[in-house]
DNA sequence: ATCTTATTGAAAATCGTTTTCAATAAGAAG
DNA sequence: CTTCTTATTGAAAACGATTTTCAATAAGAT
């Protein structure tokens, strides 16, 4: 089962019905191997299904985020991005030329946690962790 | 010299005059212990000189920001507050509860970047890290 | 086939932030 | 101290991203 299906099962079973323009959304966001701003989402839906509307694709980009299917990438400017969430421990790595993200594992991160905990006295509960760069194809390009 | 007079001196050495407004915009960031959003910045400074406009507030933070005298601290809804900016390798740990905001010592990533770089084939330029926890003080009022 | 209620798109509203503008005042020069 | 240049000011308007409101539609349970 695609991605797509699987995020269209999890819908169901949480009560939401499956519309076209809806379908439209998962697509494109599941196909992109870039993050995307509502938007892009928005035109690249329009492609699929003509008549869909700004406002459905910000409504479901919320209850996909609720659900925790997807997940915002954060930008400078405040603005954000959205991708399939990671499933397990991971981060995102962002390429600032084409946009093109990817998810590594950030295992490691739990001692620097600890340590910060023993050091300051805080609890900590959640953390953030973006890295931006340049992608392999995107490095070739400049040389 | 305490924090808003180097501030001072950086901001005349690049050709900005110092004014009332902002140097009430300076105090208010420079004593707060919690990273604090435009808005919040524009009350605080209208105690210190109520005529502030909030126009004011932003032209000033984008002035201390490119400086690098300040930075900002992203917030999950997209909005951001403001900090002094770390003079090392420092990131922010943020108390959920109320805002007050620390830094600490994130040497131990160097390791981690490398790491990822070699599996990724992607060159990292940037990192975003922040931490969101519970202060001592919040953890003692919770129990 | 019916019925409930989630979903739709359009228009208007809202929020944080930026731009425009004419008036003011910081600080360099005389 | 006076003059002059030009950075800075606050008010109002503009802006872009996102949210709310609303009446019409249609998914999917019965």
């Amino acid at each position: 089962m695609d991605r797509v299906e699987q995020w269209v099962s999890i819908l169901q079973d949480n009560g939401c019905r499956i519309t076209a323009p809806r379908r439209a959304i998962l697509r494109v966001i599941a196909e992109s191997p870039r993050a995307l701003q509502p938007g892009d989402i928005f035109e690249l839906s329009r492609v699929k299904h003509p008549s869909i509307g700004l406002v459905t694709v910000y409504r479901t980009l919320d209850q996909l985020e609720k659900l925790g299917l997807i997940q915002r990438v954060h930008r400078d400017d405040g603005c954000h991005m959205l991708m399939p969430a990671p499933t397990g421990h991971e981060h995102y790595l962002v390429c600032t030329h084409c946009g093109r993200t990817i998810l590594f594992e950030g295992d490691d991160l739990g001692s620097l946690f600890t340590k910060v905990e023993s050091q300051t006295g805080y609890l900590i509960s959640d953390h953030w962790l973006q890295l931006f760069g340049t992608c392999p194809d995107c490095r070739k390009l400049e040389q």
